[in-house]
RNA sequence: UGAGGAAUAGCCAAGCGGUAAGGCAACGGACUUUGACUCCGUCAUCCCUAGGUUCGAAUCCUAGUUCCUCAGCCA
């Protein structure tokens, strides 16, 4: 982390970090502990680096510390195949965790405090079916009514929770319910139930066990435990906090961990739901998790974020109690400016058009010196070939130019970037009037780094010598989601169609790039001429295909007209 | 109509009784061998509304308004 970056984090506030340092001060802690608590149940993305950056950055700054806490307390919907992926993608993001821990370690445990609450009179088994116990839940106006089995003697479900867990019954026959007020007008504190009978092997615990707790139930004991002080949450766990702390009092934790939570953000025309993107990838319009449109870690990795942009834009957008929604291009400024200093310059055309530089000599080719990186002069300077035979964006010619349009035209002079100045003197055409080739002369006065200064040029434009190219596929990637649209993340059941897919969210273009660029490997990047950022794509790259995915494209104040000359 | 939350610029977001930080976006201008970068400037007399307390209110009080979350044996 550089100085500038950790005087803004100083600098910065959000309510978090006042509550930790007043905890701090007040002696009711002496070391700030939060969890990253991930369920190995699908793979991260944009929202959980999120949460793991703010749990990793806010004890990181009070000298605390982090643990990473698989929350596998449901066989039925977890693998193994996640944790791994998981531990890889908190760790490209650039954070360590102190202690790798797994919810169902604490199993046992879970199971004797279990047991204490029966024992206190402050649990009991239920025997009604879900449906039951769903009608009897009561309504948000409505009170709920109590079990049958509420007032069971405590030896009875004492005997009954055991048996459960000796796999006597069958998956659903029997839960175990905290014992708390069927009227109370938080419906988490309706009975909520902490245990259910599960026959299912564990990707962790195998089939040791056949009974699971809730999460509800099992993570402040997780979280005490462990020694977690501040766990943090979304929103929509505020009402939950009550029965958070109801368990740890009632179950005697020694730790009192506290529950904070905070607002989710989402981002304009970004989609990271895990049911939004299965459906996506079955309906062919993605091609994997990692697909760089998405907003999954492998995904952005992939595209070519970077996980200093990534955490620079968490750290901006910060931290606070109201769900919202942030602009896209915040992001994409972010990652300009972390590439900016670190991407080679480079020049790549996406939409070739031959130019024919006449007075050239045929078969000349002389090499020209390119800085590698203009704002960072460390970077060096490469040999760039250039001859007769060049190629230029289509976008840089219109025969009928609009006013300003400073770039080629019949008639005009621009530059070349680190060669020459040329002038259009004839343009080219196939049958169906369509520009084909076009005819330059080059003054030999105007080489770059010589020092001409007799007549300046308003436009400067990139190239690539045509001989010498090597071949490459770009990836042009626009937001998945059009208009600014905010996806509705676990809101979407089934219906993820829904919202429109944005038809043009991917472009393919076959074009050239400079020879030395067929050293690149999978995930290097680069700035090309006037483009923007590229990633090498490590998916579709092979020994003799380039292919670059566009980061993100350079700003620009010009528009080019629709009709094209 | 129950409970719990949130409302500060187009978008994030500080602010905690002393007279509205910062970032993104936008818009001017300078510079430019990237229409980029950089630099300079503009961008809330006002903090959801209405009252009240106070010498003084975005901050305190009262009454409203709008939005979000909750009725899985998911997390």
């Amino acid at each position: 982390m550089d100085t500038k970056t950790e005087t803004k984090l100083a600098s910065s506030s959000n309510f978090i970090k006042t509550i930790m340092s007043e905890d701090l001060k007040s002696g009711k802690t002496k070391t700030i502990v939060t969890r990253f608590p991930p369920e190995p149940n699908g793979y991260l993305h944009i929202g959980h680096a999120r949460a793991i950056t703010i749990n990793f950055e806010l004890a990181d700054e009070f000298g605390g510390r982090t643990h990473l806490r698989f929350d596998d307390t449901n066989p039925t919907k977890e693998d193994v195949e996640f944790v791994e992926a998981i531990k890889e993608d908190i760790q490209w993001l650039g954070f360590d965790w102190e202690g790798l821990f797994f919810a169902s370690d604490y199993f046992e445990e879970m199971y004797e405090r279990a047991l204490l609450l029966i024992r206190k009179g402050k649990a009991y088994v239920d025997e009604q079916s879900p449906e039951q116990i769903r009608e009897t839940r009561g309504t948000l106006t409505e009170p709920g009514q109590e079990s049958p089995y509420r007032n069971r003697p405590i030896e009875e479900s004492l005997d009954l929770f055991q048996r459960m867990r000796s796999g006597e019954f069958k998956d659903g026959e029997k839960v175990l319910r905290a014992k708390i007020d069927m009227a109370s007008p938080n419906i988490n504190l309706r009975d909520p139930v902490i245990y259910r009978i599960l026959h299912a092997t564990h990707h962790h615990t195998g089939d040791k066990w056949c009974i699971y707790p809730m999460y509800a139930f099992a993570h402040p004991l997780e979280d005490a435990i462990e020694g977690v002080t501040h766990s943090l949450c979304s929103l929509e766990f505020e009402d939950q906090r009550p029965f958070y702390d109801w368990v740890i009092r009632e179950c005697e934790m020694p730790n009192v961990p506290r529950q904070y939570e905070f607002g989710k953000l989402y981002i304009t025309g970004a989609i990271s739901g895990k049911r939004h993107i299965r459906k996506l990838i079955e309906d062919g319009v993605l091609d994997g998790w990692d697909d760089p449109r998405v907003m999954t870690i492998s995904g952005m990795r992939r595209r070519g974020f970077t996980p200093e942009a990534i955490r620079a834009f968490i750290r901006e957008t910060g931290v606070s109690k109201s769900n919202g929604v942030v602009d896209s291009r915040m992001l994409d400024h972010f990652i300009r400016e972390d590439l900016k200093l670190k991407a080679p310059r480079t020049m790549g055309v996406l939409r070739p058009l031959k130019v024919v530089i006449t007075n050239y000599p045929e078969g000349q080719v002389e090499m020209l010196d390119a800085e590698i990186n203009a704002e960072n002069p460390e970077m060096g300077v490469r040999q760039i070939p250039f001859s007769r035979e060049i190629y230029i964006e289509q976008d840089d010619f219109m025969e009928n130019p609009p006013p300003k349009y400073h770039r080629l035209y019949p008639g005009n002079e621009v530059r070349l970037k680190h060669a020459y100045f040329i002038k259009c003197e004839n343009v080219v055409k196939d049958a169906d009037g369509r520009v084909v080739e076009i005819h330059c002369t080059y003054d030999p006065e105007t080489k770059s780094g010589s020092g001409f200064t007799g007549r300046k040029v308003k436009g400067t434009i990139h190239w690539v010598e045509a001989t010498r190219a090597v071949p490459a596929e770009f990836r042009l990637y626009e937001p998945l989601v059009l208009d600014g649209e905010v996806e509705d993340e676990e809101a979407d059941n089934g219906a993820a169609g829904s919202r429109s897919i944005n038809p043009n969210s991917l472009e393919v273009l076959q074009g050239w790039v400079e020879p030395e660029m067929s050293e690149a490997k999978a995930h290097d990047k680069f700035q090309f001429f006037r483009h923007g950022y590229f990633n090498v794509d490590p998916k579709h790259t092979t020994a003799d295909k380039l292919v670059f995915n566009r980061i993100v494209p350079l700003k620009s104040s010009f528009e080019l007209p629709k009709a094209k000359g």
